[in-house]
DNA sequence: CAACCGACCTGTTCGC
DNA sequence: TGCGAACAGGTCGGTT
Protein backbone atom coordinates (compact mmCIF):
# COMPACT_ATOMS: atom_id res chain seq x y z
CA UNK A 1 0.00 0.00 0.00
CA UNK A 2 0.63 3.06 -0.15
CA UNK A 3 3.18 3.84 2.71
CA UNK A 4 3.50 5.98 5.71
CA UNK A 5 3.32 9.79 4.01
CA UNK A 6 0.41 8.58 1.72
CA UNK A 7 -1.48 7.21 4.39
CA UNK A 8 -0.49 10.45 6.80
CA UNK A 9 -2.24 12.04 3.32
CA UNK A 10 -5.86 10.40 3.21
CA UNK A 11 -5.77 11.03 6.92
CA UNK A 12 -5.77 14.84 6.66
CA UNK A 13 -7.63 14.84 3.48
CA UNK A 14 -10.28 12.58 5.47
CA UNK A 15 -10.54 13.65 8.85
CA UNK A 16 -12.25 17.30 7.82
CA UNK A 17 -14.32 15.38 5.48
CA UNK A 18 -15.98 13.14 7.72
CA UNK A 19 -15.06 14.10 11.29
CA UNK A 20 -18.41 14.53 13.62
CA UNK A 21 -20.29 12.73 10.90
CA UNK A 22 -22.72 9.80 11.66
CA UNK A 23 -22.50 6.07 9.87
CA UNK A 24 -26.09 5.14 9.54
CA UNK A 25 -24.86 2.03 7.37
CA UNK A 26 -22.19 -0.07 6.05
CA UNK A 27 -21.69 -2.75 2.96
CA UNK A 28 -19.03 -4.98 2.78
CA UNK A 29 -18.91 -6.61 -0.46
CA UNK A 30 -16.06 -8.58 0.15
CA UNK A 31 -16.10 -10.44 3.02
CA UNK A 32 -12.44 -11.63 3.72
CA UNK A 33 -11.84 -7.71 3.79
CA UNK A 34 -13.30 -7.44 7.47
CA UNK A 35 -10.41 -9.20 9.73
CA UNK A 36 -12.72 -8.01 12.85
CA UNK A 37 -15.53 -9.28 14.00
CA UNK A 38 -17.17 -11.33 11.66
CA UNK A 39 -18.06 -9.85 8.46
CA UNK A 40 -22.07 -10.21 9.24
CA UNK A 41 -21.48 -8.52 12.45
CA UNK A 42 -19.25 -5.53 11.35
CA UNK A 43 -22.40 -3.28 9.55
CA UNK A 44 -23.93 -3.99 13.24
CA UNK A 45 -20.68 -2.80 14.96
CA UNK A 46 -20.87 0.68 13.64
CA UNK A 47 -24.54 1.64 12.75
CA UNK A 48 -25.32 4.85 14.70
CA UNK A 49 -21.87 5.63 15.52
CA UNK A 50 -20.16 9.34 14.98
CA UNK A 51 -16.80 10.08 13.92
CA UNK A 52 -15.19 11.16 16.51
CA UNK A 53 -11.42 11.59 14.76
CA UNK A 54 -9.53 10.32 11.88
CA UNK A 55 -5.70 9.64 13.00
CA UNK A 56 -2.78 6.77 11.26
CA UNK A 57 -1.22 4.10 12.79
CA UNK A 58 1.90 2.97 10.95
CA UNK A 59 0.35 2.20 7.46
CA UNK A 60 -2.93 2.26 8.74
CA UNK A 61 -5.93 4.69 9.21
CA UNK A 62 -7.48 4.31 12.18
CA UNK A 63 -10.87 5.68 13.19
CA UNK A 64 -12.32 6.70 16.45
CA UNK A 65 -15.89 6.24 16.85
CA UNK A 66 -18.43 7.16 19.56
CA UNK A 67 -18.71 4.37 22.72
CA UNK A 68 -15.10 3.64 22.39
CA UNK A 69 -14.99 1.65 19.27
CA UNK A 70 -12.21 1.97 16.88
CA UNK A 71 -12.63 1.79 12.80
CA UNK A 72 -9.43 0.90 11.64
CA UNK A 73 -8.60 0.51 7.62
CA UNK A 74 -5.58 -0.70 5.69
CA UNK A 75 -5.43 0.09 1.91
CA UNK A 76 -2.39 -2.19 1.69
CA UNK A 77 -1.35 -1.90 -2.26
CA UNK A 78 -4.11 -0.71 -3.89
CA UNK A 79 -6.51 0.54 -1.84
CA UNK A 80 -7.94 3.53 -2.30
CA UNK A 81 -10.35 6.01 0.17
CA UNK A 82 -12.95 8.27 -1.43
CA UNK A 83 -16.05 10.27 0.26
CA UNK A 84 -18.86 10.84 -2.32
CA UNK A 85 -22.70 11.99 -2.47
CA UNK A 86 -24.39 8.38 -2.59
CA UNK A 87 -25.73 8.65 -5.81
CA UNK A 88 -21.82 8.91 -7.82
CA UNK A 89 -21.28 6.29 -9.57
CA UNK A 90 -19.35 3.16 -8.44
CA UNK A 91 -17.18 0.29 -10.19
CA UNK A 92 -16.60 -3.38 -9.23
CA UNK A 93 -13.63 -2.48 -7.33
CA UNK A 94 -15.38 -0.54 -4.18
CA UNK A 95 -15.86 -3.54 -1.99
CA UNK A 96 -17.08 -1.20 1.31
CA UNK A 97 -19.41 1.42 1.52
CA UNK A 98 -20.39 3.23 5.10
CA UNK A 99 -22.99 5.29 4.83
CA UNK A 100 -23.41 8.90 6.59
CA UNK A 101 -26.06 10.34 7.73
CA UNK A 102 -25.89 13.92 5.89
CA UNK A 103 -26.32 11.71 2.47
CA UNK A 104 -22.30 11.21 1.66
CA UNK A 105 -20.74 7.84 1.42
CA UNK A 106 -17.12 6.92 2.16
CA UNK A 107 -16.13 4.02 -0.41
CA UNK A 108 -12.79 1.80 -0.39
CA UNK A 109 -12.19 0.78 -3.80
CA UNK A 110 -9.48 -1.79 -4.43
CA UNK A 111 -8.76 -3.72 -7.63
CA UNK A 112 -6.67 -6.28 -5.55
CA UNK A 113 -8.51 -7.08 -2.39
CA UNK A 114 -5.68 -6.77 -0.36
CA UNK A 115 -6.95 -3.82 2.12
CA UNK A 116 -8.13 -5.19 5.60
CA UNK A 117 -10.81 -3.53 7.55
CA UNK A 118 -11.54 -4.14 11.48
CA UNK A 119 -13.38 -2.98 14.17
CA UNK A 120 -11.68 -3.07 17.89
CA UNK A 121 -12.36 -1.26 21.38
CA UNK A 122 -10.03 1.57 22.63
CA UNK A 123 -8.62 0.00 26.17
CA UNK A 124 -8.01 2.11 28.94
CA UNK A 125 -4.34 1.70 27.71
CA UNK A 126 -4.73 3.05 24.57
CA UNK A 127 -4.11 0.12 22.95
CA UNK A 128 -6.86 -2.16 21.20
CA UNK A 129 -8.94 -4.80 22.09
CA UNK A 130 -11.22 -6.89 20.54
CA UNK A 131 -15.72 -6.31 20.05
CA UNK A 132 -18.67 -8.63 20.10
CA UNK A 133 -22.25 -7.81 19.46
CA UNK A 134 -23.76 -7.46 22.89
CA UNK A 135 -24.37 -11.43 23.92
CA UNK A 136 -22.15 -12.62 21.88
CA UNK A 137 -18.75 -14.20 22.66
CA UNK A 138 -15.68 -12.42 22.15
CA UNK A 139 -13.11 -13.78 20.35
CA UNK A 140 -9.88 -11.82 21.20
CA UNK A 141 -7.98 -11.30 17.94
CA UNK A 142 -5.66 -8.57 20.16
CA UNK A 143 -4.25 -5.33 19.54
CA UNK A 144 -3.58 -5.26 15.86
CA UNK A 145 -0.77 -2.70 16.32
CA UNK A 146 0.92 -4.29 18.97
CA UNK A 147 4.12 -5.66 17.02
CA UNK A 148 4.41 -2.55 15.46
CA UNK A 149 7.75 -0.63 15.72
CA UNK A 150 7.41 3.47 16.88
CA UNK A 151 6.31 5.85 14.56
CA UNK A 152 9.07 7.16 12.59
CA UNK A 153 8.45 11.38 12.86
CA UNK A 154 7.35 10.38 16.51
CA UNK A 155 9.02 12.84 19.19
CA UNK A 156 10.14 10.40 21.22
CA UNK A 157 11.53 8.48 18.12
CA UNK A 158 14.95 9.73 18.69
CA UNK A 159 18.62 8.90 17.55
CA UNK A 160 18.94 7.29 20.66
CA UNK A 161 16.21 5.20 20.38
CA UNK A 162 16.95 4.46 16.83
CA UNK A 163 20.51 3.41 17.69
CA UNK A 164 19.50 1.50 20.51
CA UNK A 165 17.18 -0.42 18.18
CA UNK A 166 19.57 -0.60 15.08
CA UNK A 167 22.28 -2.26 17.48
CA UNK A 168 19.60 -5.30 18.56
CA UNK A 169 19.42 -6.26 15.26
CA UNK A 170 21.79 -7.92 12.55
CA UNK A 171 20.82 -8.32 8.58
CA UNK A 172 20.83 -6.03 5.97
CA UNK A 173 19.65 -2.36 6.01
CA UNK A 174 16.79 -2.95 3.44
CA UNK A 175 14.83 -5.59 4.36
CA UNK A 176 15.32 -4.20 7.97
CA UNK A 177 13.60 -0.87 6.71
CA UNK A 178 10.97 -2.92 5.43
CA UNK A 179 10.69 -4.30 8.92
CA UNK A 180 7.82 -3.02 10.14
CA UNK A 181 8.52 -4.34 13.94
CA UNK A 182 11.39 -2.06 13.89
CA UNK A 183 10.04 1.18 12.78
CA UNK A 184 6.72 1.33 11.73
CA UNK A 185 5.61 3.09 8.02
CA UNK A 186 8.18 2.81 5.97
CA UNK A 187 7.51 0.77 2.66
CA UNK A 188 9.66 0.00 -0.67
CA UNK A 189 9.61 3.46 -1.83
CA UNK A 190 11.19 5.10 1.30
CA UNK A 191 13.25 2.64 1.83
CA UNK A 192 15.40 3.23 -1.05
CA UNK A 193 15.22 6.61 -1.01
CA UNK A 194 16.07 6.80 2.84
CA UNK A 195 19.35 4.30 1.74
CA UNK A 196 19.87 6.40 -1.04
CA UNK A 197 20.13 9.85 1.09
CA UNK A 198 22.18 8.20 3.94
CA UNK A 199 24.65 7.07 1.23
CA UNK A 200 23.86 3.66 2.38
CA UNK A 201 23.93 0.00 0.41
CA UNK A 202 20.99 -1.85 0.71
CA UNK A 203 23.12 -5.34 1.60
CA UNK A 204 25.21 -3.48 4.55
CA UNK A 205 24.56 -5.24 7.51
CA UNK A 206 23.59 -3.16 10.67
CA UNK A 207 27.39 -4.47 12.28
CA UNK A 208 29.23 -2.15 9.89
CA UNK A 209 27.51 1.04 10.61
CA UNK A 210 29.72 3.70 12.15
CA UNK A 211 28.22 6.21 14.34
CA UNK A 212 28.08 8.81 11.45
CA UNK A 213 26.43 5.89 9.20
CA UNK A 214 23.60 5.58 11.89
CA UNK A 215 22.93 9.41 12.14
CA UNK A 216 22.72 9.72 8.36
CA UNK A 217 19.87 6.86 8.28
CA UNK A 218 18.30 8.43 10.72
CA UNK A 219 18.12 11.75 9.78
CA UNK A 220 17.34 10.08 5.94
CA UNK A 221 14.28 7.93 7.34
CA UNK A 222 12.38 11.31 8.77
CA UNK A 223 13.41 13.89 6.42
CA UNK A 224 12.33 11.25 3.32
CA UNK A 225 9.10 10.88 5.28
CA UNK A 226 8.74 14.37 6.18
CA UNK A 227 8.89 15.50 2.96
CA UNK A 228 6.72 12.97 1.19
CA UNK A 229 3.93 14.48 3.64
CA UNK A 230 4.31 17.49 2.48
CA UNK A 231 4.30 16.70 -1.19
CA UNK A 232 1.32 14.98 -0.19
CA UNK A 233 3.19 11.09 -0.80
CA UNK A 234 4.22 9.63 -4.20
CA UNK A 235 1.15 9.20 -6.47
CA UNK A 236 2.43 5.90 -8.73
CA UNK A 237 0.14 3.57 -10.48
CA UNK A 238 -2.54 3.38 -8.45
CA UNK A 239 -2.21 5.96 -4.87
CA UNK A 240 -4.44 8.97 -4.71
CA UNK A 241 -5.98 10.48 -1.86
CA UNK A 242 -9.45 11.71 -1.14
CA UNK A 243 -8.28 15.16 -2.60
CA UNK A 244 -6.37 14.44 -5.12
CA UNK A 245 -2.52 13.17 -6.04
CA UNK A 246 0.77 13.63 -4.65
CA UNK A 247 3.51 14.69 -6.17
CA UNK A 248 6.78 13.32 -4.31
CA UNK A 249 7.12 10.73 -7.15
CA UNK A 250 8.28 13.64 -9.32
CA UNK A 251 11.20 13.99 -6.23
CA UNK A 252 12.11 10.80 -5.92
CA UNK A 253 15.93 10.04 -6.58
CA UNK A 254 16.14 6.06 -7.13
CA UNK A 255 12.60 4.44 -6.81
CA UNK A 256 11.81 3.14 -10.33
CA UNK A 257 14.52 5.21 -12.23
CA UNK A 258 16.66 2.16 -13.12
CA UNK A 259 19.88 2.96 -15.43
CA UNK A 260 18.66 6.81 -14.93
CA UNK A 261 21.63 9.02 -13.62
CA UNK A 262 21.94 9.17 -10.21
CA UNK A 263 21.74 12.86 -8.78
CA UNK A 264 24.45 13.14 -7.33
CA UNK A 265 27.38 11.15 -9.41
CA UNK A 266 25.54 10.93 -12.99
CA UNK A 267 26.09 7.81 -12.98
CA UNK A 268 23.88 4.69 -13.74
CA UNK A 269 21.12 3.56 -10.83
CA UNK A 270 20.71 -0.26 -10.42
CA UNK A 271 17.95 -2.41 -9.60
CA UNK A 272 18.30 -5.52 -7.83
CA UNK A 273 15.53 -7.81 -6.37
CA UNK A 274 15.78 -8.09 -2.53
CA UNK A 275 13.55 -10.25 -0.85
CA UNK A 276 11.26 -10.49 -4.05
CA UNK A 277 11.31 -7.01 -4.03
CA UNK A 278 12.92 -4.00 -6.33
CA UNK A 279 15.41 -2.52 -4.38
CA UNK A 280 16.79 0.68 -6.10
CA UNK A 281 20.21 2.26 -5.57
CA UNK A 282 23.40 4.17 -7.01
CA UNK A 283 26.46 1.11 -6.33
CA UNK A 284 29.18 4.52 -6.59
CA UNK A 285 27.55 6.62 -3.87
CA UNK A 286 26.07 3.51 -1.92
CA UNK A 287 29.35 1.71 -1.60
CA UNK A 288 29.29 -1.59 0.08
CA UNK A 289 32.14 -2.26 2.23
CA UNK A 290 34.03 -5.43 1.66
CA UNK A 291 33.03 -7.01 5.12
CA UNK A 292 29.22 -7.07 3.32
CA UNK A 293 30.61 -8.17 0.14
CA UNK A 294 30.56 -11.60 0.92
CA UNK A 295 27.63 -13.84 0.10
CA UNK A 296 26.44 -10.94 -2.27
CA UNK A 297 27.78 -11.94 -5.79
CA UNK A 298 24.33 -13.38 -7.03
CA UNK A 299 21.99 -10.79 -5.63
CA UNK A 300 24.24 -8.31 -7.73
CA UNK A 301 24.21 -10.48 -10.91
CA UNK A 302 20.68 -11.01 -11.02
CA UNK A 303 20.30 -7.68 -12.08
CA UNK A 304 21.52 -8.14 -15.61
CA UNK A 305 18.82 -11.00 -16.12
CA UNK A 306 16.45 -9.08 -14.09
CA UNK A 307 13.22 -7.89 -16.53
CA UNK A 308 12.99 -5.16 -13.70
CA UNK A 309 15.37 -3.17 -15.77
CA UNK A 310 13.02 -2.22 -18.21
CA UNK A 311 12.15 1.11 -19.20
CA UNK A 312 8.70 0.89 -19.00
CA UNK A 313 7.37 1.80 -15.85
CA UNK A 314 9.43 4.85 -16.06
CA UNK A 315 7.71 6.50 -19.17
CA UNK A 316 6.36 9.21 -19.60
CA UNK A 317 3.45 7.61 -21.28
CA UNK A 318 3.03 4.97 -18.26
CA UNK A 319 3.00 7.72 -16.07
CA UNK A 320 0.18 9.57 -17.77
CA UNK A 321 -2.10 6.42 -18.56
CA UNK A 322 -1.73 5.97 -14.76
CA UNK A 323 -2.41 9.72 -13.80
CA UNK A 324 -5.68 8.99 -16.09
CA UNK A 325 -6.46 6.06 -14.22
CA UNK A 326 -6.47 7.75 -10.91
CA UNK A 327 -8.79 10.58 -11.71
CA UNK A 328 -11.56 8.26 -13.70
CA UNK A 329 -11.09 5.87 -10.13
CA UNK A 330 -12.31 9.55 -8.07
CA UNK A 331 -15.08 9.73 -10.32
CA UNK A 332 -15.88 5.96 -9.79
CA UNK A 333 -15.77 4.52 -13.22
CA UNK A 334 -13.33 3.22 -15.97
CA UNK A 335 -13.70 4.95 -19.28
CA UNK A 336 -12.69 1.41 -21.03
CA UNK A 337 -15.41 -0.11 -19.80
CA UNK A 338 -17.99 2.25 -21.25
CA UNK A 339 -20.32 1.16 -24.17
CA UNK A 340 -19.29 3.55 -26.96
CA UNK A 341 -20.61 6.83 -27.24
CA UNK A 342 -21.93 6.86 -23.57
CA UNK A 343 -21.16 9.34 -20.99
CA UNK A 344 -20.33 9.23 -17.36
CA UNK A 345 -23.95 10.84 -16.64
CA UNK A 346 -26.03 7.80 -17.14
CA UNK A 347 -24.24 5.61 -15.03
CA UNK A 348 -25.51 4.03 -11.56
CA UNK A 349 -24.20 2.62 -9.26
CA UNK A 350 -23.58 -1.12 -10.00
CA UNK A 351 -23.69 -0.57 -13.52
CA UNK A 352 -20.04 -0.08 -14.33
CA UNK A 353 -18.55 -3.33 -14.88
C1' DC B 1 16.36 -13.54 14.76
C1' DA B 2 17.15 -13.28 9.56
C1' DA B 3 15.66 -14.11 5.04
C1' DC B 4 13.03 -16.18 1.57
C1' DC B 5 8.78 -18.09 -0.30
C1' DG B 6 4.15 -18.49 -1.62
C1' DA B 7 -0.49 -16.67 -0.82
C1' DC B 8 -3.67 -13.24 -1.32
C1' DC B 9 -5.93 -10.53 -6.07
C1' DT B 10 -6.38 -7.89 -10.47
C1' DG B 11 -4.55 -5.10 -14.00
C1' DT B 12 -0.83 -3.40 -17.05
C1' DT B 13 3.12 -3.85 -19.77
C1' DC B 14 6.66 -6.40 -22.03
C1' DG B 15 8.59 -9.68 -25.12
C1' DC B 16 7.90 -13.02 -28.42
C1' DT C 1 -2.70 -8.71 -32.96
C1' DG C 2 -2.51 -11.99 -29.49
C1' DC C 3 -0.81 -14.46 -25.49
C1' DG C 4 1.76 -15.79 -21.54
C1' DA C 5 5.03 -14.12 -18.21
C1' DA C 6 6.56 -10.75 -15.09
C1' DC C 7 5.64 -7.20 -12.16
C1' DA C 8 3.19 -3.96 -8.79
C1' DG C 9 3.29 0.47 -2.91
C1' DG C 10 1.83 -4.70 1.77
C1' DT C 11 1.50 -8.30 5.10
C1' DC C 12 0.84 -12.96 6.76
C1' DG C 13 2.22 -17.62 7.82
C1' DG C 14 5.38 -21.17 7.08
C1' DT C 15 10.28 -22.83 6.20
C1' DT C 16 15.02 -22.99 6.23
Amino acid sequence: MPELPEVETIVRDLAPLITGARIVHARAGWPRMIVHPAADEFPEAIRGRVIEAVGRRAKWIVIELSGGLVLVIGVRMTGQVFVVPSGAPADRHVHLVIGLEDGRELRLRDMRKFARVGVYRRLPDGGLGGWAAPGAEESEPGDPFRRHGPEPLDERFTLGVFRRRLRARRGRLKPLLLDQKFVAGIGNIYADEALWRARLHPLRTVGTLAPADERRLYRAIREVLAEAIERRGSSVDDYTAPSGDGEMQEHLAVYQRTALPCLRCGRGLRRIALGGRGTHFCSWCQRLPAADRAGTAALLREERRSPGVRAGRDTEATRRAAATRRAQARRGIRWTELPAGEGVVGLRPGEGR
